[in-house]
DNA sequence: ACGGTGAACCAAAACATAATTGGTTCGCAA
DNA sequence: TTGCGAACCAATTATGTTTTGGTTCACCGT
């Protein structure tokens, strides 16, 4: 008889969301799939699966699915609506004005299991092979930063500029913006922010998410110049905004 | 041969609405059922349907119906959703979170037309007896300033916020909430915010929004307080956020 | 020849039904 | 007792059918 445990099932599923191949949706294999795939019983998945959505690394819901990194809100129907006309540039500075806030109202509310899952997500190391993947993780953390603010209006307006992420040109965006020293800074950059947080210090996530977010739209603006077509006065950077006090 | 023509049936449809006990955005019986009930042909039902919905006491939507008065806009149904499980406390801590940064932007974009038009609506002088229209002047100029953002999800999320205004226990929270003096106060740091955004002084522009929001929240903390019912330790006030540098 | 009628057809939206999926319970057996 | 498998439950999606406004067209009466 040989068993297969929980600790097996659990590096089985790991080593899925680090080196394969997500699915575009970052739908993982049912819980079914997983056991036969394993050959361990159900109950052995579902406590795999149960100590890495504890983790932050996935999440499921109930007659949808397992996915990788954290959910959106279904705001969907609507969201997709209005937001149908807004230009990248237009939706970092409006991240930039709200996520420091955001990271802000988290400090002071996280508790520590959510703290325990943004490290998991923070200090993640993937397989930088595919764009989509490095958005996935990404999006997943600011995601996480976002629901724990605890703000409905607020996470509903974060949710309006997140999902325009998935759409249209930002594809392209991503893979101009992208490198291997941009995504080492950028992890340096998470693990600041979520070290704030940890810490209850409002005015430390602020800055921290501040500095993020500059330095990702500073990345786009000089990908934007070198690409050429658009933005002619791109190859300034974008600053006029540090004048924050 | 008894001909029924577009003008009867327009009779007849507007006589239901104006008679008949139809609530706003009520469902309209179907072209078919109105060809039945007239005696009318469909065509002429949709002729007089059509100059109906052309003086917009109607509007119709292929697969779903006809119904009285005008459609929902998107952004207005989100809000109205957002409504129904946020407290107005949370929406004016969004507010705090996005309007100083939106007046920072308003600040560095707004033309001088803009700014004479802010003037305008900051030194109306309105009565205090109607609640009604000091809310309407004070979401103008507000609405105003997010226009002058030149940010569209910026304004689109604004506007969500803004919309709360129209419903629920807003209405309430307004009559306790403003008096003599806190009118002059609003009115004082409305003229603050606009001298502000003339000056172009995104700072300034900021830290006169904040102090505006602040003030309200406080107000309706009191009056929270007053009121006695809901919140134990609404007699403190809104300052935890008062970090920021 | 003209204009209106009714029927048929199209496309969008709602509604109803079946299938899928995570969550839960229970009997059975090692 | 513990763990497995099966069945069942509830949420969600997928699929097909019906309804409804929008459009076209052959036909009839004047």
């Amino acid at each position: 008889m040989n068993k297969v445990t929980a600790i097996d099932v659990r590096r089985y599923v790991v080593d899925l969301l680090m080196n394969g191949s997500l699915a575009a949706n970052a739908r993982l294999p049912t819980e079914r799939e997983f056991s036969e795939a394993t050959g361990a019983s159900r109950r052995v998945v579902r406590q795999a699966l149960s100590s890495i959505e504890a983790e932050g690394l996935i999440w499921r819901r109930q007659g949808k699915g397992t996915f990788a990194g954290q959910p959106l809100e279904p705001v969907s129907a609507l969201a997709a609506e209005i937001n149908q006309t807004a230009e990248p540039i237009e939706v970092m500075e409006a991240r930039l004005c709200i996520e420091p806030e955001i990271a802000a109202l988290c400090a002071t509310r996280a508790t520590s299991d959510e703290v325990a899952r943004m490290w998991a997500l923070a200090r993640l190391h993937y397989d930088v092979e595919d764009d989509e993947v490095t958005e996935l993780w990404d999006s997943a953390l600011h995601r996480l930063i976002a629901r724990c603010a605890r703000n409905r209006p607020l996470q509903t307006a974060y949710t309006l500029l997140d999902d325009t992420r998935a759409s249209r040109d930002w594809q392209g965006m991503r893979a101009r913006t992208r490198s291997e020293s941009s995504l080492r800074e950028t992890m340096a950059q998470h693990i600041a922010i979520v070290r704030a947080i940890e810490a209850g210090d409002a005015s430390a996530a602020r800055e921290a998410m501040r500095d993020h977010l500059l330095t990702r739209i500073n990345a786009m603006f000089q990908a934007a110049a070198l690409a050429g077509t658009t933005a002619a006065d791109s190859d300034i950077t974008y600053d006029h905004e540090a004048s924050h006090v």
